[in-house]
DNA sequence: TTAAGTCATTGACTACGGTCAACTAAACTG
DNA sequence: CAGTTTAGTTGACCGTAGTCAATGACTTAA
């Protein structure tokens, strides 16, 4: 972090000032409501800066996005107070939900899974399996497997494949709808 | 059809010639390789005539799919070939992979998820209850739970969703990913 | 027939996302 | 240190989606 040159420390803070304003633009007005132009403004920078580091206006929330897998981690832990794959699953499932619905919100729900399905470049990190979210609900399923709570005609991989699935199709749901909830 | 004045019929065939130059254009090209002028240009008519009948680009789309309905009435005679709601559902499963795969194709696919999640003022076509698909697919779950084959605890109605929810979950991650497919 | 009213049509215009050649200051090099 | 290279920054510029005030052909009513 401080064997960096005087320039490279200024173009990593330009590309945070940027980070910033950007994301607290579009919590303020949304994405569609907010120009980049606006964004470099408020960054005290010129409209092409924002493009030497982001490919698109989007980008800004894929990237936020890709902070959340470090949720899923403090939240591992927590999961060793269940005591059986059974209870871990519903656990999870039940705060993923909430942290989507409070955390994520439907704006950005909204952006991420129309990014995904249109960019073609974007990287798709809705169904990525090297996410850590992928993992971990991998390990819970494996160990519900070896103790004979969930079926064992499938692979560990795919069962969580499916799984993940599944949270995707009720997330689109919500993102379509835009708003009832169960 | 032939009580509209002359005014009448000459805005309804503006309409058409927009629609089927925009439809062929996509085609050709895909929706972001086609213009606005272009599709306007071939059809003889100003940019702004396009937004008199059609709200934004990717609402010819949208107009398209809402025709693809008539492909599950006519399947619908089909189905009674088969001897119980199992391989009902398991046959109309896969005419539907098929369909959307050959005739919607994943451009198509791509446009229609996107629209339908970013876009508030779009009718919402993938997750509208009132399609015709809905009420095919809940009339083979109700068959199936009157001999029952299939589980009672929920409604006709509900299970139908949920069918439904999962094979926009396929279609979900087959537009994200771009190929794979099984 | 004619005058008033309506509405499809038009294309110049705005606004914004994204590009890129020129600029400049920092970083090397000898 | 001066000379050369590198790379972050800039803003004028481009292309296109979508808007809207003006137009005039068609409709209606008298």
């Amino acid at each position: 972090m401080e064997n960096l040159t005087k320039r490279q420390k200024q173009a990593q803070e330009t590309r945070r000032v940027l980070f910033e304003n950007a994301i607290a633009l579009f919590r303020e007005k949304g994405l569609d409501a907010v120009t980049v132009e606006e964004i470099t403004q408020r960054a005290g920078t010129a409209k092409g800066s924002f493009y030497t580091y982001f490919r698109t206006k989007s980008d800004i929330i894929i990237e936020e996005f890709r902070n959340i897998d470090e949720y899923y981690r403090k939240y591992h832990r927590n999961l060793k107070r269940y005591p059986d794959a059974r209870s871990r699953i519903i656990a999870f499932t039940k705060a993923q939900l909430r942290q989507v619905r409070d955390d994520v919100g439907i704006a950005m729900l909204k952006i991420l899974y129309a990014t995904n399905i249109v960019d073609l470049h974007a990287d798709k990190i809705l169904i990525n399996p090297e996410r850590y979210l992928h993992s971990l609900v991998r390990e819970i399923v494996a160990e519900g497997q070896a103790s004979g709570e969930f079926r064992t005609d499938l692979e560990a991989d795919e069962l969580a494949l499916l799984f993940n699935r599944s949270m995707r199709s009720v997330f689109l749901d919500w993102a379509i709808s835009g708003n009832e909830w169960d």
